[in-house]
DNA sequence: CTGAAAGCGCTTACAG
DNA sequence: CTGAAAGCGCTTACAG
């Protein structure tokens, strides 16, 4: 509290100069404008002060021009006499125009604007996708919009409804889903109602539910990606090894387990050595599985390493490896997957699969914005690496390895 | 609005076959929409195709009645008869019609939409608090648009601008900043413009640049928060304690060092006691001070805690200690800021001041919702507190502590 | 070079 | 109960 006080003591002086007679100024401004319209701008003057916005029949009753005068000016669309210029614009600057955009979208060709809709904005790898998606759309001089779901089929189509209504061009929906009916349904339509309106549907980190929707489709291989991680944790010696945070149905989920099992068969390990607990994403699920699979075996784990569905569930369980007493990676190895930007600062620093988040992001729109009417119904792949840290090392020698699988490797 | 067309059609998804054949049943309903509108429509229907959206005449037609009958049906103010009532519904669900936003918010009152300002999104604590405001936004119904400046001014003026136009009733900008003359002015200038069309400027943790404008503020409580932390760390028998990350003239960080500075001096530590390190905020910054830091004592560090400016930069810190075979908190302990999501799972699990973020950002639109006239110009404080984890311990016997203040307490 | 006018897609008094 | 009409604030052919 004293510091407001102090802050303000301190640099209130200059800021009595600046910024405060800046206010005054402004005021003065507006007051000026009112009084100085012509008849019916005065009109409408009077009934101004709180809720009113400057129009261009303002300015242009100021600037004693059209408002095709006006409107041709600020546009800068056409080629407009210096003298005539100067009148507007600085007319619209003393009454501080700002165009209406709707009015602006009604007849022209709309706002260039990208929505990104995400889960939550609190999810690392959805923030970095949407600050892709953002810092592309920029690039491009484009809005963008970030919008979150909450994970609610519902509040997603509120959303998209919305994005609909207010003319944007470009629908980015963001990260795995359980695909059911419902969803195959929803997003068969959005594909269609924004293709019928001229915008486009970007399926990001995801695939088509359907196939020949208009949907243009960009993802990571998972497949691959976990495919590598589990030959990673192999060639290190591992033969059991349990894979925590599985999502029966989840796109991102189900191809990263499928991965999993591939890797584990080219290896000869036969199909039962494969143990995947169906626990959902997230820091708690994570650590509340591994806690009662520590717990299941009694201090002494049949597994010798843990194949974490995301960084977050990683975090959970390396908190109950550690709450249990053993430790990582010499009792236990756990890899994570999408390399969040803290995934380094873990105790210990966490082997994962780096997927380019951001870069996922700018894909999306790049490729959306390239050659529109062709990027329909493309699907896009983009490759992930292993990020080698320090939550792996070779299985401890014991019973957990002893009934494993061969350790020949 | 949205709403109701928007649950149609979802009703009509669910009856039809699957995704699939939806798609196919949607796109014929497009085609006989165009063959079927009567003279006018006909015309514009041949222009259709891509690109074209369905406008409330075509439901109209479809319909056989008019238009303002549709306006009345669909935004559900007036009493309407059933037969009319569903004819009209039919006509726009097989249409999927949705009203153009636009058009909608040029003549109505416009859509309820609030803007937050970050910096950037990726931040934890930024995203937390953009993740109230919108869950706030959305518990009254309202619209939210999260948008990051990079810390770019000009980006951020743009983005009020565009809000502006937008004709958004509420504007967020959050976080610390920098406050000098052109900040000062363009805030106060953001708050009068906004004012003057009746829209509503919050400051969400960062004081007002200049009294008496209207804005609503809303802010942690940094100094006390600083305050306590170092007491914390001051208890713990330190007297040399490092403030690693602050950003001279950034209104967060300043005042965080001010209750620093008032901490020590309330245990009779002479000023010189203090020891900021001006090197900014962020992991990397963090980690390239504290290396510095580290080398220059060569080994034999003067000081035996540290305060960094906030958890991101306490990241940095603990890699640094750590690369320099120094522990935590044997040899050093550390202090973050903020409780970020994953500064449990740091090394060692950090001990920090929680500013509970998420209730920040609902505070700022709550407040900003609730008596809107009166609102503005108001100042409101929110509380924080030290969660205490494993990063700090009573500093160790040695060099470090012997030149030190008195170890009394 | 610049106005007057039409029109973008809606909503809402105003009259039946 | 429901149409015809005015009007929201702009842009853009269309005529000077």
């Amino acid at each position: 509290m004293g510091k407001n006080t102090g802050a303000e003591a301190a640099g209130q002086g200059q800021a009595e100069a600046a910024g405060q007679g800046r206010a005054e100024a402004a005021g003065q401004g507006r007051a000026e404008a009112a009084g100085q319209g012509r008849a019916e701008a005065a009109t409408k003057a009077s009934a101004a002060g709180q809720g009113r916005r400057v129009t261009i029949r303002e300015v242009a009753d100021r600037a004693g021009v059209s408002i095709a005068t006006v409107s041709r000016v600020l546009s800068g669309n056409y080629e407009t006499p210096a003298a005539t210029r100067a009148r507007v614009l600085r007319a619209a600057r003393e009454l501080d125009y700002v165009a209406n955009a709707h009015a602006r979208a009604l007849v022209g060709a709309g706002r260039k604007m990208v929505a990104v809709v995400v889960r939550q904005v609190t999810s690392p790898f959805y923030a970095q996708v949407a600050e892709g998606v953002e810092a592309e759309a920029a690039t491009h001089g484009w809005l963008c919009l970030v919008a979150a779901t909450g994970g609610d089929a519902q509040r997603e189509l509120e959303i998209v409804q919305l994005m609909r209504e207010e003319g944007a061009r470009l629908v980015v929906l963001v990260g795995g889903v359980v695909e059911d009916d419902a969803y195959r349904e929803r997003v068969a339509h959005y594909a269609q109602a924004l293709d019928a309106s001229g915008a486009r549907l970007v399926l990001c980190g995801r695939p088509a539910p359907v196939p020949d929707i208009p949907a243009l489709v960009v993802e990571f291989d998972n497949e691959a990606g976990a495919h590598a991680i589990t030959s990673h944790l192999l060639s290190a010696g591992h033969r059991r090894i349990v894979f925590v945070g599985a999502l029966s149905g989840n796109t991102a989920l189900d191809a990263r387990v499928a991965g999993y099992r591939a890797a584990l068969a080219e290896h000869g390990l036969p199909a039962e050595s494969a143990h995947v607990v169906d626990c959902g994403l997230g820091r708690s699920a994570g650590l509340r599985a591994m806690t009662a699979l520590l717990k299941e075996s009694g201090g002494a784990p049949d597994f010798t390493a843990v194949f974490a569905g995301d960084d977050m569930v990683a975090a959970g369980v390396l908190r109950a490896v550690a709450d249990a007493g053993l430790r990582v990676p010499e009792d236990i190895s756990v890899v994570g997957y999408n390399d969040v930007p803290l995934a380094e600062d873990f105790d210990p620093p966490l082997t994962t699969v780096r997927t380019p988040a951001e870069e996922l992001g700018r894909a999306a729109v790049r490729l959306a914005l390239r050659d529109p009417e062709h990027a329909a119904g493309t699907h896009h792949l983009l490759g992930t690496h292993i990020v080698v840290r320090d939550s792996v090392q070779p299985p401890p020698p014991g019973p957990a390895l002893s009934d494993g699988g061969s350790p020949t490797a």
